[in-house]
DNA sequence: ATTATTATTTACTGATAGGTACATAAGTAG
DNA sequence: CTACTTATGTACCTATCAGTAAATAATAAT
């Protein structure tokens, strides 16, 4: 048996066959980006690879082909910029504060990283050709819910702690909330001026906390 | 120059050439429905011109390109499918009641007529294309502050007969309900149940009624 | 060193994209 | 009638699309 010392694997099994020359994780980060940009229709696979540093193959290999490579990015996207808004939340301990911090944090990852304003990629882009690439409906609802429960757990103990009122509907505000932070994306991605959509977000905080029984 | 016998026809103005073989609202219907279904991208020259049912070249005489008939059909959307909504809203005098006209209005629509469910053209298809294609981000603006503008006079009418507090801004609450109807065409166009959205429409109204000055 | 395995490169495939040339059809104008 | 104008149908254009075959390169196993 040969020495495995210079590849850092005492006993393991080393992967046999050339070794991939490019970063799974940062090509697919670069896939994202594209899709995010143009959509799935709208990116080429000229435009990904051309991104991504690789060649076709190299793609094909890895990720499949460019429908499994965008369900990659839906899930790359929503546990990396798309979780950036429920990681602002949670370290918010005043509800109302981390309702705001929720659709502040989401605007920034809307906004980009330099301003390119491209919305929200799960917000715009997956919804258009949800009913037409298999998985993206699927990847979408799991997702979401999965936000969606973090936000309701959050609010039925803000409201067992008596920070929220007992009539407080924790699923329907946190629907809402998701809801706004989606239409902060749309407004966005259309082009509007964020400051006013900042202007908005104090208000909007208390339209969610308003989501109690009608009297 | 000849004298104006040329054009002027003794009963009624007649075209000269051979005659349009096609109903151009209709086939403008037609195209906007498959535009509204796959999106800009998505939406081939074949389906369009098999759905409007002419040929590429009557197509691009009587619209263009594709970029403007889409543009077309975002202004026929707009006009006729997106209204629907404003007029539910106008149609009844008691606002709370227009508020949650606004959104059944708009959720049928978005259901289509079938229960297709493609969401909303102007909110879903277009923003994806809106950095790209040439005139949407124009044309989204427009009919967007159109809309806008009818709910905020709406609303300062209410303000003014007092059946709004004083402190209620207008066009905060405008904002909030045009985005409370983009966000139901996303969720019908990811595939949700339409009966959850109907059953929070009175809440959401109320959060629209709640746009007042922080106390 | 030889073999097996996996990745990369180049070049290519058939299909389809958006858009158009051209001949013909159908009307008006004189 | 002939001339002119406009629309239609067929057939085609070039560019690009997503995806792949085949040769080569780089590693591990024997």
């Amino acid at each position: 048996m040969s020495d495995d010392v210079k590849n850092n694997v005492p006993n393991g099994m080393k992967k046999r066959g050339r070794p991939r020359a490019f970063d799974h994780a940062g090509a697919l980060a670069a896939a994202t980006q594209v899709f995010w940009e143009k959509g799935f229709e709208g990116a080429s696979l000229d435009d990904l690879t051309g991104a991504m540093g690789i060649n076709r193959p190299s793609l094909y290999s890895a990720f499949g082909d460019k429908r499994r490579l965008f369900i990659d990015a839906l899930n790359y996207y929503g546990t990396h910029e798309g979780a950036k808004p429920m990681l602002a939340f949670d370290a918010e301990p005043d509800i109302t504060k981390a309702i705001e911090a929720f659709l502040s944090a989401a605007l920034e990852t809307q906004m980009g990283s330099g301003g390119e304003a491209y919305g929200c990629l799960l917000g715009t882009c997956a919804p258009t050709v949800a009913a037409r690439v298999e998985g993206v409906a699927e990847c979408l609802e799991d997702l979401g819910e999965r936000t969606r429960h973090g936000l309701v757990e959050r609010l039925d103990a803000e409201k067992a702690k008596g920070s929220l009122p007992p009539g407080f509907q924790s699923g329907h505000g946190a629907d809402l909330l998701l809801d706004m932070m989606q239409c902060q994306a749309h407004r966005v991605r259309c082009g509007q001026n964020p400051d006013r959509l900042r202007a908005q977000i104090p208000m909007r905080a208390r339209a969610v906390l308003g989501c109690r029984d009608a009297d």
